[in-house]
This record gives C-alpha cells, sequence and structure tokens, in this order.
DNA sequence: TATCCACCGGAATTTATGGAAG
DNA sequence: CTTCCATAAATTCCGGTGGATA
C-alpha cells in the first residue's frame, strides 16, 4: 500500500544516499569553499540518465544550505536559450527582481544579475546537453561570484562543444556516476519501501526489480511503484514476479508515451499510420503518409519529403516508439508497444 | 545470375529563424 | 530599422542495398 506518494516522485531527494558517499563527498570538496563566502568550484556532474545526477546535485548542495547561507537556482535547460538561462537565475536570486521585463535584453540581463549577486552564487544548469550553445557561459563568465554545476550525459560531447569558447566553465572537478548494481539497487529500493510503504517487499522482488532495469534508478523507483498499484488493483498485499514484470512495461509505457508527446506533428503523424497498420512495408507508409497530408492543413508545418520522414522514423525509434526489421525498400515498420496510443487518429487513411 | 529499382541514409546545400551588431 | 551571423531543419543529390524479376 502507497502511503506517501512523493517518495516515488523524480523530485523526491532522499534524507541519504546509498552507495554515493564518495559522490557527495567529491562534490562537498568543490562546494566547500562557500563555507567561508568563497565561491566554489565549478563541476561537471556526468552519468546515463536515471542515475542519480540530479538527485546528488540537490542533496549535496541542500546540505551546504544548512551550513552557511549559500544561494542556489536549479535550471532545466532543456528548450532554453541564454536569455532564459539568465532570465531564469536572475529572477530566482533572492536579492533579483520582482519582476522581468519580457523584451529584456541579454546584456541587460546580465547587468542586472551581476549587480544582484553578493556572495557565491551557485547554479545548478540540469540538462545541459539541451543547450543550443555557449552562449549562457560566455555571459555568466562575466559574473565572478557565479559558480555552476553542470549536469550532463557525457562528457566527451560537453567538452567538444565548449570547443573553443574562452568560458573558465570548464570545470576544475568531473564528478562521474555510473549505473548501480543489483545489489546497490536494492538498497535503495528499500529506503523507498520503508518510507513510502505500509508493508514491506522480500528483498529478492526488490533485486528482481533492479535487475529488470539494468541499474537505472529512476526506472526501478518507477517499476516498484507501478508493481505495487499493480499488486493493490487486485486486492493483494504482496508482490508477485508477475506485478514487477507488469509495472515494468507500465513505467517504460509511461515514458515512451511521454517521448511521445514530446515530438511534433510530423512524428506523430507517421507513428499514428504505423500504429494503425500493425505492421506495414516502406512504400505502404510514404503512401499513406503522402494520402494524409492534408492533416497539415492549419498548422504552420509544411508535409516531408520522404527523405525528411525517414530522419523522423529514425528517431521514432531512438525514442523506443516504433521499430524495424529488413532493409532498403523491403523494410517494415511496426509499433514497439501497441499500448502506446497514437495522439491523432487517422481514420480516413486507416484504409 | 545478372539486372532492376524502390528505398535507405550520409553529405552537401538551401531555407527559416532569431539574436547581435551597426 | 537593416545587415550580418549562427543554428537547426528540411531538401537535394547520390551511392549503396538486397529481394524481385527475367
Amino acid at each position: 500500500m502507497i502511503i506517501k506518494p512523493e517518495v516515488f516522485e523524480d523530485q523526491f531527494v532522499p534524507r541519504q544516499l546509498p552507495h554515493r558517499d564518495g559522490k557527495v563527498e567529491q562534490l562537498s570538496r568543490a562546494l566547500n569553499p562557500a563555507l567561508r563566502g568563497e565561491r566554489p568550484l565549478d563541476v561537471l556532474l556526468t552519468g546515463p540518465s536515471g542515475v542519480g545526477k540530479t538527485v546528488l546535485a540537490r542533496h549535496t548542495i541542500g546540505r551546504l544550505q544548512e551550513q552557511t547561507a549559500v544561494h542556489r537556482t536549479y535550471i532545466r535547460c532543456l528548450g532554453l536559450e541564454a536569455r532564459g538561462i539568465l532570465r531564469t537565475a536572475l529572477r530566482k536570486h533572492p536579492g533579483g527582481p520582482k519582476a522581468v521585463a519580457e523584451d529584456a535584453t541579454t546584456e541587460a540581463l546580465r547587468n542586472e544579475l551581476r549587480d544582484c549577486v553578493d556572495g557565491p552564487y551557485i547554479l545548478v544548469l540540469d540538462e545541459a546537453d539541451g543547450l543550443p550553445d555557449t552562449a549562457a557561459l560566455d555571459h555568466l563568465d562575466r559574473i565572478p561570484e557565479i559558480s555552476t554545476v553542470i549536469i550532463c550525459h557525457d562528457v566527451e560531447d560537453w567538452q567538444a562543444r565548449l570547443g573553443n569558447s574562452t568560458t573558465r566553465f570548464r570545470s576544475d572537478d568531473t564528478v562521474r556516476l555510473e549505473r548501480y548494481t543489483v545489489d546497490e539497487l536494492a538498497d535503495i529500493l528499500e529506503i523507498r519501501v520503508r518510507e513510502g510503504l505500509s508493508g514491506t517487499v522480500p528483498r529478492k522482488r526488490l533485486e528482481h526489480i533492479s535487475d529488470t532495469v539494468a541499474g537505472v534508478a529512476r526506472d526501478g523507483i518507477q517499476t516498484l511503484k507501478a508493481a505495487v498499484e499493480r499488486a493493490q488493483e487486485q486486492g493483494r498485499s504482496e508482490l508477485t514476479d508477475d506485478d514487477v514484470e507488469d509495472g515494468y512495461e507500465r513505467a517504460r509505457t509511461r515514458i515512451r508515451t511521454s517521448n511521445l508527446y514530446s515530438l511534433p506533428f510530423h512524428h506523430h503523424l507517421l507513428y499514428a499510420i504505423i500504429h494503425s497498420a500493425g505492421e506495414i512495408k516502406a512504400g505502404a507508409l510514404h503512401d499513406r503518409y503522402e494520402a494524409a497530408e492534408d492533416r497539415y492543413r492549419g498548422r504552420d508545418l509544411m508535409p516531408l519529403t520522404p527523405r525528411a520522414r525517414r530522419s523522423k522514423l529514425s528517431k521514432l525509434k531512438r525514442y523506443g516508439l516504433i521499430d524495424w526489421t529488413g532493409d532498403s525498400r523491403h523494410r517494415v515498420y511496426r509499433v514497439q508497444d501497441e499500448a502506446i496510443a497514437p495522439q491523432i487518429s487517422i481514420e480516413s487513411v486507416s484504409a
């Protein structure tokens, strides 16, 4: 029985981070100058998705704030450009203005930010892979009190991106997180069980979950939650292996559904055609797409030529939404998970 | 078994968009 | 305001692929 749903939410920051002691310590060391009122070091925090990069940053900075008054702001970079970063950094700073003008230029924002920071200010740039360029960093570079914790997936990609940019945010320190082992992740799940559920779950079952999700903590926690929900629906208090397998499917479906919904119309149309066909050969897919081009009426997008469609199909595959077998003109497309319903209906082209 | 050809995907090129500079 | 520049997305071009066809 779930008694504290928040324990299973992505934003939940646990009081303890098992098996991350060394990483917490490393990050703390970099940030500790703040205890003396000095500027913390810049840190690059990397690792695959779902292994606790954001949680590590929140947890460690949270502890720092218990010891000293230091300002910090979390910014999810996805979809933001330099202006958006500066605006958020300014708006969330305690000494910042109540409202920031909509049309303020990047320079104006930067100057205003520089004038209001009065001590160490830590910016956590989450999902920094999503930044279009280094412009944001180049601006922040000119405000001496600001330091950064940059969270991204791949160090090499990130450094290549910095390229010839002269920013000082080349990171004094890099904290790398890896996937958890089965045992480690089971420990983490045990804590969630203790804090969020009314009953207990046998260790073996938690290890089964950990193994199923291959050490990705976020998936493990979501799978645990979905498995418990399933058992609850069926009036059982104990988890079975089937609950775990089904919970994993549900968790994956949720993630993929949100993946699909985040994509533009092109992808939705292609996905809807494949979903309604079940299996569809390349030629037929392109024919139906062309037959459905009237769907673009009233949108500010234009139908794509075949080459661009292929790019969208590749993306759908990367997102775990479709799959295919065969090659060249004999390729057959299909959806990976029937349970993920398309957002648009394509009755008119399903014939 | 040689050729055909519809589709694939890398690479170069064009187009659209938005910010910065003058 | 215009011009310039950078970037991303889409198109154009084209060699590669492999089951179908004769």
